[in-house]
DNA sequence: ATCGGCTCGCGCAA
DNA sequence: TGCGCGAAGCCGAT
């Protein structure tokens, strides 16, 4: 099912007579379950032509490294061969996306395209629309509930978009039928950057390596699929109580494989409903009303890495405690280094740096020390958002942006006055204790680290 | 082990 | 206009 409201037209300009129609693929890089390729196929059938598909490789995105290309890399090539046996050619270039996408579709009937909530995803597709000459039509296929049909404007809190998104479940939780292309594709003649040996192809890219990737994790549909059907057979059950802790490995590792479109949440949904486990509903809480959440975030506020995106009662107790004397003071040298006072701390830079991903409920401690151990919380935000969009492999999505803005008080309440937080939520290294071993937890981390060093 | 207070603002009910 | 309640906590009292 594609619901209506998933697509929407972003420019005015008409279908034409070209010798194709177009999918650029932009954040949904995946040959199943994907609105946008089957919306493609349908209006490439009714045409009677083929469907081409592009996607466009930049050196230059912003803070991303060696890591985070590899991870894609894996799955765009998986992509190529998934969209190959459909009949569909896949064609990629080493071009910024928005001057790819306007040169092919000057042969196109018309383009469609997924889309991504960051800022350079969004700037793309507004570039994209004003230099393409046919129509430009976007489907939703990132968010199980589009961005603007679960809410019409920035959400407070959780609490105020939980019952909104919740209510449009059942309309949109229906699963997605594929459609054959009537016309092959395979024999336009297009040249495409290969990628079929991703060891080759990352060495003929200029990108930052100075963040390998991470061992033994792998992108890709397949992947993300053995890794889901695992969690579902083995995890969900007990995922209410062992999520938040970081000694046992009891999430879903879905999050960098949400992050490249390479699976679909839809898909993930569908899957943890069709369950009867017990821990089903925390599960889609997580995946739904909090995911989604922070794409209401990103789509609604442009000043989503700034403080200026903190709710006023935030800005206002940290600006009363900017002058707060601070117990300890670092820089980025001495967070990115691991470098601090604090063992768990440390452990939770360790465990991202090395395994390009941080346990959840560390994540939310590291963050709200980071804006303890600073000189003033502008330095807080700016040095958070480096090291997570440097060092996770989800770095630099709607999630990170607002996981870090929650340490700073967004989407949150204001608890007790303290020294430097303020009314901001604080957590300290005893309420860790409290919950889990985290002695153990820096001698997992530990264990990990030393066998890769 | 468990409870209440901390403190703001949203959104529903009246 | 009033009121209940909230994404992950902390801390002190019982």
């Amino acid at each position: 099912m594609i619901q209506n409201e998933r697509v929407r037209t972003l420019n005015r300009k008409r279908i034409r007579q070209g010798r194709y129609v177009l999918y650029w693929m932009q954040a949904s890089v995946r040959g199943e379950y994907n609105h946008a390729l089957e919306y493609a196929i349908r209006e490439a059938n009714g045409l009677n032509q083929p469907l081409l598909v592009f996607f466009g490789i930049t050196e230059t995105f912003p803070e991303a490294n060696e890591r985070h290309y590899y991870f894609m890399l894996e799955g765009l090539r998986e992509t190529q061969l998934t969209l190959r046996e459909r009949g569909i050619q896949l064609v990629i270039w080493k071009r910024s996306p928005e001057v790819g996408v306007a040169e092919l579709a000057k042969d196109a009937s018309l383009v469609v395209v997924d889309g991504g909530y960051v800022r350079i995803q969004r700037e793309w597709r507004d570039s994209a629309a004003e230099r393409i000459g046919c129509s430009l039509v976007q489907v939703e296929s990132d968010a199980v509930v589009p961005v603007e049909e679960a809410s019409p404007k920035e959400e407070y809190s959780a609490a105020t978009f939980r019952p909104k998104i919740n209510r449009k479940l059942d309309y949109y939780l229906l699963p997605l039928e594929e459609t054959s292309p009537q016309v092959d594709s395979l024999g336009l003649d297009v040249e495409s950057f290969d990628v079929s040996d991703v060891e080759e192809a990352i060495s003929r890219l200029d990108v930052d390596r100075s963040v390998p990737r991470v061992d033994g994790l792998h992108g890709g549909m397949q992947a993300a699929k053995r890794r889901l059907e695992e969690f579902l057979r083995e995890k969900l059950d007990l995922y209410p109580e062992l999520r938040n802790d970081p000694t046992q490995d009891y999430l879903s590792g879905m999050s960098p494989y949400l992050h490249f479109g390479q699976i679909s949440p839809l898909y993930i949904a569908l899957r943890v409903r069709d369950t009867d486990s017990p821990g089903k509903d925390a599960y889609l809480e997580e995946l739904i009303v909090r995911r989604e959440l922070s794409l209401n975030f990103v789509h609604y506020n442009d000043r989503y890495d700034s403080l200026q995106a903190l709710p006023s009662w935030v800005r206002k107790t940290l600006g009363e405690h900017e002058a707060d004397p601070r117990e300890y003071v670092y820089g980025l040298a001495d967070f990115e280094g691991a470098a601090t006072h604090d063992p768990y701390w440390n452990a939770a830079q360790k465990e991202m740096a090395y395994d390009g991903k941080m346990h959840g409920y560390m994540r939310m401690y590291w963050g709200k020390k980071i804006l303890e151990w600073t000189e003033n919380p502008a330095d807080a935000l700016r040095i958070a958002l480096y090291l997570n969009n440097k060092y996770e492999l989800d770095g630099r999505d709607p999630n990170g942006f607002t996981g870090v803005a929650w340490c700073l008080g967004k989407h949150d309440r204001p608890w007790g006055e303290r020294a430097v937080f303020g009314k901001v939520r604080y957590m300290s290294s005893k309420g860790l204790r409290r919950k889990f071993d985290a002695d153990a937890y820096v001698r997992k981390v530990e264990s990990v680290s030393e066998g890769q060093d």
